[in-house]
DNA sequence: ATCGTCAAGTTGACGGTGTCAAGTCAATGC
DNA sequence: GCATTGACTTGACACCGTCAACTTGACGAT
């Protein structure tokens, strides 16, 4: 719309930068791509002048990181909401991380945006992903079912999920199952069991295949039954 | 250099397609984004005017993919240096990983522009960072260590190994360990002790984690054991 | 030896981009 | 009523990818 405005009085200069963030947010979800976040078109949808963006962000980039994080309040809200009354803390892990790739898959163009960018700090998009993680996977270790800096744990299970996720969305014509949610689970079940596994055993490298093998087939026998009551 | 070229005879064409590359490739490495591979500094670093440059590639996004392309014959290479004369398949498996890993760390600007890209189909450098990793996941199904569909365990391995390789490189102001060795290897025994026992477990979920806790504490300790022996 | 041919490169332009310096203009405080 | 000030605009700059039209120069045939 190029719909004239009135100027905004004294003051009221917060509302344009509200009006720029919707406008932005739009062209996002229209074109599905970053690229599509021009200042101008940004500027043109307003309703106001392209260098007039400036008095609200000191640069295309921080437009775009503002918009972007938009949607991370929405992680936020998902999370509290799918985290109460699961008390099995290694369940509440797994549904912690199936709500990240949900989000994730959700909001392809932000996540790209904020997490698969070279970004010269770290970026708040970043922090706030891992924390949600980190939070649940310290919950198990208080609980003695992981063992180990929760920290490494954590960073371990978010670059499983991170992997999974922005795979799917930067290469989506690779031959992924038909329904990514199979991915997810597998990604979720490795990385959840792996971290169980990989806090106890000693450090210097996966057991040779005939210890594994041996050892494994005793124990998910046992899993097998046990599993199949519960679940 | 602006210095005068000399025309090239008929039939030589091929040879400025090489020194472009070149050119783009130098480009990438001194500025370590691929955002100052511009098609004007390419040429002027060719010695040649802009728009020859389309003689060769038809746009600037081929041209940075080609570039990028190039350094994959160095996985390739490194893949045959390492994979020879481990006999023990899920030893070979963590080789494979680790060089993959060290290969996108060594490649940072590549390894962004190929993977974690929205690129229309699949790119070929996905397909073969995958491929590596579903041969050495192959073979352990083969030789009966991994139970389950190659490909589904490959991709599960794969999406570790990306997340952790592409946080580390998109996010290089996260707080992680001193020494990123020491995250890759935690991904890489987490995601291929996570792979031995996912595709055991029955699938429907991460068993409760009483049982989870009791049974691993049961296999860890014979682990403990035999792992420090043979390692 | 000269000419036509044709590949190889160049010139110049177009529309688009982020960004900045200077100017305009209405509402406010005195 | 006037100066001030914040909100916004105008106009420009340098750069970008890309394309159409033109030039150049080496070759084979005559």
């Amino acid at each position: 719309m190029g719909a004239k405005r009135t100027k905004a009085r004294p003051g009221e200069g917060e509302k344009l930068r509200d009006e720029i963030l919707s406008a932005a947010d739009a062209l996002l979800g229209e074109a599905g791509t970053d690229e599509a976040l021009t200042l101008r078109a940004v500027a043109r949808r307003t309703g106001v002048s392209t260098p007039s963006v400036y008095a609200h962000f000191p640069s295309r980039d921080a437009l775009l990181e503002a918009v972007c994080l938009r949607v991370w309040d929405e992680l936020a809200h998902r999370m509290r909401e799918h985290a109460v009354e699961v008390a099995d803390p290694m369940r509440a892990l797994s549904r912690c991380a199936r709500v990240y790739a949900r989000f994730a898959l959700d909001h392809p163009v932000q996540y790209r945006v904020l997490l698969m960018r070279p970004s010269g700090g770290s970026s708040p998009g970043a922090v706030a992903c891992f924390q949600y993680l980190a939070d649940a996977t310290a919950t198990c270790v208080r609980a003695g079912i992981l063992h180990g800096e929760p920290e490494v744990l954590a960073m371990g299970l978010w670059s499983a999920m991170h992997g999974c996720v922005s795979l799917l969305i930067a290469q989506p014509g690779f031959g992924w199952p038909e329904e990514s949610e199979a991915l997810i689970d597998t990604v979720i079940r490795m990385a959840g069991l792996g971290t169980a596994l990989a806090c106890r055993v000693p450090r210097d490298a996966i057991p040779p295949s005939a210890v594994l093998a041996e050892d494994l087939d005793g124990v998910t026998a046992g899993w097998a039954v046990r599993a199949g009551r519960t679940g």
